[in-house]
DNA sequence: CCTTGTTGACTGACGCATCAGTCTAGGAAC
DNA sequence: GTTCCTAGACTGATGCGTCAGTCAACAAGG
């Protein structure tokens, strides 16, 4: 195997670790949890298999430090975007064609999203690490929830359309609107599994339809705050 | 073991498929794919480990089915729900783009939602299916899992909270819309991974914030029914 | 500058457990 | 007797974690 530079000082080894971490990271990401084994990890950081046992208490070890520091990450970054968006807020002009314009207010939550999804898009492997979504069970497994979740999209996708033609909602990407409101039901119904926030089915889907259809603000037209 | 009845005619070795399904959705639901193994479906089903075989081909294949049972019954109890509503309301349907918006147009959407959170909550061990998150890694990934998107969730709350003070944003469960914004933003950027809509990121989370905050319809608010 | 000793990063074969899938004896139904 | 289901022991493959050994880096002594 290609001999590579011994870590002596403590920095090489803190830099070792965190070669160990990135190369963790894109297998992770590929393959998921359980389909990686050590050696996939090894290989791609260049080491031979028993050296990340030196470096880490095990694979599951790895792993959940790898989602930690990502995790950190992210929150760092959406943190200072909102942070900059609250200082510079009354000159934020980033406001859509159409809308009313927003109160100042907003500005540090529109900063948040925007550098969220920034980041996302810039590190693909986080997403897949954060939301694991299938990809932890294989390929082939993968597609086939794909398609089953597709199917509820597109019967979601079928009445989002009916609304548009009715002139009843407001024109748009249809495909990407009924996945949202889809995965939006998901979410929440898989957060009642974990969290009993003492919602009855009636309440949570009420608040989900109002939210969806009519949005969070008090007002449409915005109000001086 | 306790040996079983032999299955004799086709509508008991159906039902015994049946039992069988049964009993791997609950114990998939609990420990997730690669922690179940035959052994424990067996065991749940009241079976020997080489029955199971008789009646699937592989794990594989046994889950497979699985899903796609799972998510056909709730699909049709879906369409059974929007179904009835759009009869049950004005059954001006088939109206021409540009028209003042029906009342009723509203309301298949709103019960395929009732219904969809309604069947999950019957039904917990298929929410665990269909979004089987980190609880296909094991229980202390999912705690892990759970723990950092909480602080995301928190961050997202003392945005909201802010918002609700100032009289900005509608009272409510500030918890819950964290919530819902967060994984909206997550799952969304999930997508984006495997779907390439061309939405660019200022795009997509310009549309997302304006569907939280504004909502999908074109009529921003009505007064409350 | 060279030799020798010591440390500890690194290696990879191996032990051991786990588990998917196979095989065959046994017994119920007919 | 024959067919068909059931049981569970068995096999083989896979992969985590260990450990005995190797060798680069550095230090001390000559």
């Amino acid at each position: 195997m290609a001999k590579i530079r011994r870590a002596v000082s403590e920095e090489d080894k803190a830099s070792r670790r965190q070669d160990i971490l990135a190369a963790a990271k894109s297998v992770f990401a590929e393959n998921g949890y359980h389909a990686t084994t050590i050696a996939d990890i090894a290989r791609a950081a260049g080491l031979s298999y028993g050296s990340i046992y030196w470096y880490y208490e095990s694979k599951e070890a790895l792993f959940l430090e790898l989602m930690s520091a990502e995790a950190g990450a992210l929150r760092e970054r959406i943190a200072e975007a909102a942070a900059s968006a609250a200082t510079g807020a009354t000159a934020a002009t980033t406001t859509t064609a159409g809308q009313p314009p927003s109160p100042g207010a907003e500005a540090p939550f529109r900063a948040a999203v925007r550098a969220t999804i920034e980041f996302y898009d810039a590190d693909r492997d986080l997403v897949k690490l954060l939301f694991r979504d299938a990809f932890a069970l294989g390929e082939s497994f993968e597609e086939h929830l794909a398609r089953i979740q597709g199917l509820f999209v597109d019967d979601t996708e079928r009445l989002v359309i009916g609304l548009q033609r009715q002139g009843v909602m407001q024109p748009g990407p249809s495909r990407v609107v009924a996945f949202a409101i889809t995965s939006l039901i998901g979410q929440l119904a898989h957060r009642r599994l974990v969290t009993d926030d003492g919602l009855s089915a009636e309440t949570l889907s009420d608040f989900l339809v109002d939210l969806l259809l009519h949005g969070l603000l008090v007002q449409p037209r915005s109000a001086p705050a």
